[in-house]
DNA sequence: TATGAATGAGTTTTCATTCAT
DNA sequence: AATGAATGAAAACTCATTCAT
């Protein structure tokens, strides 16, 4: 995903420089994130780094993407799994949310909404994420009404954006540790919020 | 307020600077928000910004009290008011969504929320702020259980958080222009998932 | 000596002035001795300090005079007193030392050394008040000699800048606590150099 | 040793800028002494500056060492030469002592005396570089007793921080212009006390 | 006299980015 | 591929000084 792949050792080097820049934008923040820190963290040079991305955006761009098409693969797999579609939303869900504070792949996403605004290719980076998993959640609740598990009427469309939505303000009170939020409970009020929202048949 | 009463008393030109900064922020983004190109829009310099507030920081989380404080203000001024419960959930949900994107006040909302991880004083006000939203939902959607309207088993509590997660999520895209929201078709979100989470007697 | 004389709570004040400095730049140093912190100590504004001093550099001059003035005066009673010559050269040797470390009149005195190349009004004050205790320096030695306690050929001139000398260094010890040196020590070895470098007759 | 090897290994480069930082000192002043205008001086950008050595405070701490470390050498060879231990004495005295009025080496140590009581590292190097000229001071004091010159009984620690303490207020006194003193008065008044105060056997 | 709001030049410092090697 | 020296444009912040009141 990231550019066009390179000799394999290249390719894995730049890999890691998305790992480590994750690593450390979840330790310290996007704030203190910077090119020679990172390259230390590396044992490389910032000259290098920005050799493979051209520019510090464009790191954090590929980043967001590195670390959420992990996750597009996951869900994939959920959705083409054997498990009951029930159980597949609860998987949904947990994916979806983050793994505690400061969970790396949410505090970037956090630290970039702030960005947006100003960066185009950003902000499609995100537009087209963000729509992979409305489309898969919709379809997740599509298929539930096929199988007669969902309410015939139930409009995915709607309920999907509603969860995501819902999901946004969960994960976001979980990274940033508000309303003494933690992964378990904010999962807990998913699943509680998305039974009453999706319509049992 | 905006262009009266230019000197005389330091507290009116104190809230100047703050309307302008928040008017600042919301064009540009807080990234672009400099103390110099601030002090320009104020026609004053940026040392005399900073002789009112002493740092960025404290003006920013000024900024955010003081756009706060108003909306506290018409949030009392709701609660107590004679309109009815349904329609005062409604105009809290009005209230607590952006006006459109670039809202102001969403938009230094989200810019901050990247900077409340190394902002100890920043994060504190932030949850003082996210507490006085709970607790006046709860206790609207405890005053609809006294009155009938609503189920006599209904976890206030969890049904505001549940709601202002939502309104998280929703606003996000709002301000952000995510998936095509604006601020009427989150207002409908809100009202209908409101609708089905709070139940009615 | 500051000035003009003013009235007389007017006087006082601006000696209050003087005096404050001194205490803040021993407790502190001339780097953070700012205008506004000297006015918040004092009760008063910075402006008002800048309305007797008109600049920084003249209050600091001013400062410097008037720590010292106190001093001549004593040496001018301690010259003219009745006690032996030997005895006097030993409370002259006190009365130039510092008192311990960050004594405010030596503090001054250092930091001012800084100064001196830029600015010609405080060398100039410096070297007035320089010959104040060369020249008395050197009649109390020529005293010695007169009374016959002193070697008739004694060099009074070349005695007290040797004299002077030692203790410029000794002092800056003190004050910056080199060397770990202290004022008893300062002055024992000012003693004892005094009685070797002064012959007796 | 100026002009030469531009780029090539950055040792050299920052010996450079070492080197223009107390031609500047001396000429101006630390007061005028800016990373740009040091910049300008050396061709080069302040951020480079900053590159090698961290901080100002950093840079004046080298510029110190630097200063001496050539001193020290020349003091160690001074010490370990075949020339008569009287003669060492006065080598030692004409060593230390600055060249002239606004000495580069001396104008440094002057100013930073004034900054010794805010900056811990500062005053370690400055007690380390002390510590230094007194224990060569005393050993070469020590061997003068050995050698029959000196009295058998002097306390060679106490004669060197005499010394030292002159020779302290003589190089305040020629660098600072006082006293119209210059380096020959003051290197015939050091070399007179020394005769006086370190007895010969 | 006295205030304190207002100024604005000037400081250090940071950092993404470039580029010769 | 890789380095790291070099850049230089910002940035936040400080502070003596001015001046209307």
């Amino acid at each position: 995903m990231a550019a066009t792949a390179r000799r394999r050792d290249g390719h894995l080097t730049q890999e890691r420089m998305l790992e480590e820049a994750m690593a450390a934008i979840a330790e310290d923040g996007l704030a203190t994130l910077t090119m020679s820190a990172l390259a230390k963290r590396l044992g490389t040079s910032g000259g290098h780094i920005l050799y493979y991305f051209g520019s510090k955006d464009r790191l954090l761009l590929e980043a967001l993407r590195w670390s959420e098409s992990a996750l597009t693969d996951e869900r994939r797999a959920l959705l083409a799994g054997r498990v009951g579609t029930e159980r597949k939303l609860r998987l949904f869900l947990e994916l979806y949310l983050p793994h505690g504070p400061r969970d790396p792949r949410w505090t970037l996403w956090i630290e970039l909404w702030a960005r947006t605004a100003s960066n185009e290719p950003l902000r499609q980076a995100q537009a087209e994420i963000d729509r992979g998993w409305q489309e898969d959640l919709e379809s997740l609740l599509a298929k539930g009404v096929r199988q007669g598990r969902f309410a015939a009427d139930l409009d995915a469309s709607a309920r999907a954006s509603e969860l995501l939505a819902l999901l946004d303000g969960l994960s976001t009170r979980v990274v940033l540790g508000q309303h003494g939020a933690d992964r378990d409970s904010a999962l807990r009020m998913a699943l509680s919020v998305s039974e009453r929202l999706v319509e049992r048949s």
